[in-house]
DNA sequence: ACCTGAACACCGTTCAAGT
DNA sequence: ACCTGAACACCGTTCAAGT
C-alpha cells in the first residue's frame, strides 16, 4: 500500500476490449479517444503508443466483433451460408453500434475481407459459378455480415398516432397488421422473421438461378 | 459602391441549397456548420436563425435530395417500383453523400416517410396483401431508396495484387471473373448490374410469393 | 428582424518532455 | 519503454449584445 497502487500497463489488447464495452454501454458516438482514456485511468496521449489514430482503433474494435461469428461449417451451401449470416448477425446485435461502423470504414480490414472470402468459399464450394457468386456477393450485401439497415426503425408501440395514420396511411396499415398477434408481443415487429424472410427470399432466388444454370447474359 | 456591397438575407432554402452543393463538392465529413457559413459570406450564427441545429441542417439536406426523385407512375406494380428505385439511385448517385446521411438519421423526416408511404403504396395498388407488403417493404430495405451499402468498394483496378490473391483467394477470383470483358471497361464491376441484379431478384420473389397467394405462417 | 463576437465545453492529434 | 502536459486547430452551440 506504499504509494499509488502500480497500475498494469496498457496493451493493445485491453485498449480494444475496454472500447468495445465502453460503446456497448455508451454508443459509439461518445466513444472519444479522450473518454476511452479516462475509462482506462489514463491521459489521452497514452492511447497512441497502441493504437495508431482513432481510425485503427475503430478497425480493431470491428475486428473483435467478427472474431466472435462462429466459422464456416460443413453442409450444403444454402444451410451453411444461412447459419453463418445469422451468427453474424447475433453478434452485431451484441455490439448494436458495429454495423454502422462496419459500413462508415473507408477500407474493409483483413478480417473483414477474411470472412468474405470464407462466404465467396462457401458460394463456390456449393457449385456456384464465379459469375453467379460474384453477383450474390454484392446481392447480399450487408446481409453476408447479418444486417441490413432500417429505414424506418420498428417504432415501438403498436398502433401509430391518429396524424400519422393520417399523414401515411400505407405506412399505417402496414404498422398495425404487419404481423400476425401470436408473433407482435407489445406491439412492434419481429426483427428476425423480417431478416429471415428477405435471406430466404434472396437464397432461394440464388438456388432457382444456379439451378437453371444461369449464365452472364450474352450481350455485355 | 457607397459602403460595403448589400449581402442579399439568408433563407432556409439559399442555406440547404449550398449545403447540398458543398457536401457535393468538399464532402459530407468537411461539411460543418463553421464552413458553410464561411461559404455563404456570414458569421457562424447567423445560421441558426434559418436552421435549428446541425441535425435539421442534416435533415433538410436529405429533403432536398429526396425532392429529385420522380413521382409513382402508372403500369404494373413491378415496374411503377422498379423505375422509381432507379429514379431513387440516380438522385442518391448525384449527391454520393446522401446515402450515408439518410442512414444515419435517427428519426426519419416526414418527406422520407411520405416517400416510404408511396412505395407501399405502389405493392398494396399491385394486390399485394397488407402482410406480404410489409415483409416487402422491410426485404427491399435501403434498396427502396436506391441504394445498399457496399462492404467493400468496386476497388478501381482489374486484376488484385499477389499478395491480395494469396490471402483471400476467393474474393480474388471473383475480382477477376465475376463480369465479362464487354462490361467492363477499365476493370471493376458495373454497379449498376449488381443493383439491378438484386433489385430483380427480390422483385421476383415477391412476385411469386404474391402470384402462390402467400399468407403469414400459420403457427405465429 | 437579422446578424455578430466572445466564450464554453468539447474533439483528435503533435511535440517535447518526463520517469 | 511507457506515460505525461501543454498546446494547436478544429467542432457545435449558448448568451448577450449590436444595427
Amino acid at each position: 500500500m506504499a504509494g499509488a497502487v502500480r497500475r498494469e500497463p496498457l496493451n493493445r489488447g485491453r485498449v480494444l476490449a475496454t472500447a468495445v464495452q465502453l460503446a456497448d454501454a455508451i454508443g459509439i458516438e461518445a466513444l472519444s479517444m479522450r473518454r476511452l482514456a479516462q475509462e482506462l485511468g489514463v491521459v489521452p496521449m497514452a492511447l497512441y503508443k497502441h493504437v495508431a489514430n482513432k481510425d485503427q482503433l475503430l478497425d480493431g474494435m470491428v475486428d473483435a466483433v467478427l472474431a466472435e461469428i462462429d466459422p464456416v461449417g460443413d453442409g450444403p451451401w444454402r444451410e451453411v451460408v444461412r447459419a453463418r449470416v445469422l451468427s453474424a448477425r447475433a453478434a452485431l446485435l451484441r455490439h448494436r453500434w458495429a454495423a454502422r461502423v462496419i459500413e462508415t470504414r473507408p477500407v474493409p480490414t483483413a478480417a473483414v475481407l477474411a470472412y468474405l472470402d470464407s462466404m465467396a468459399g462457401a458460394f463456390r464450394s456449393g457449385g456456384l459459378s464465379v459469375q453467379l457468386t460474384h453477383h450474390v456477393m454484392h446481392a447480399m450485401g450487408s446481409r453476408l455480415l447479418g444486417f441490413s439497415q432500417e429505414l424506418f426503425e420498428a417504432s415501438g408501440a403498436g398502433a401509430p398516432a391518429p396524424e400519422f395514420a393520417a399523414a401515411f396511411p400505407r405506412l399505417a396499415e402496414l404498422a398495425s397488421g404487419g404481423h400476425d398477434e401470436a408473433s407482435v408481443v407489445g406491439g412492434g415487429c419481429d426483427d428476425r422473421f423480417e431478416f429471415e424472410f428477405a435471406l430466404d427470399l434472396l437464397l432461394d432466388g440464388f438456388a432457382r438461378l444456379h439451378g437453371a444454370g444461369w449464365a452472364p447474359p450474352a450481350g455485355g
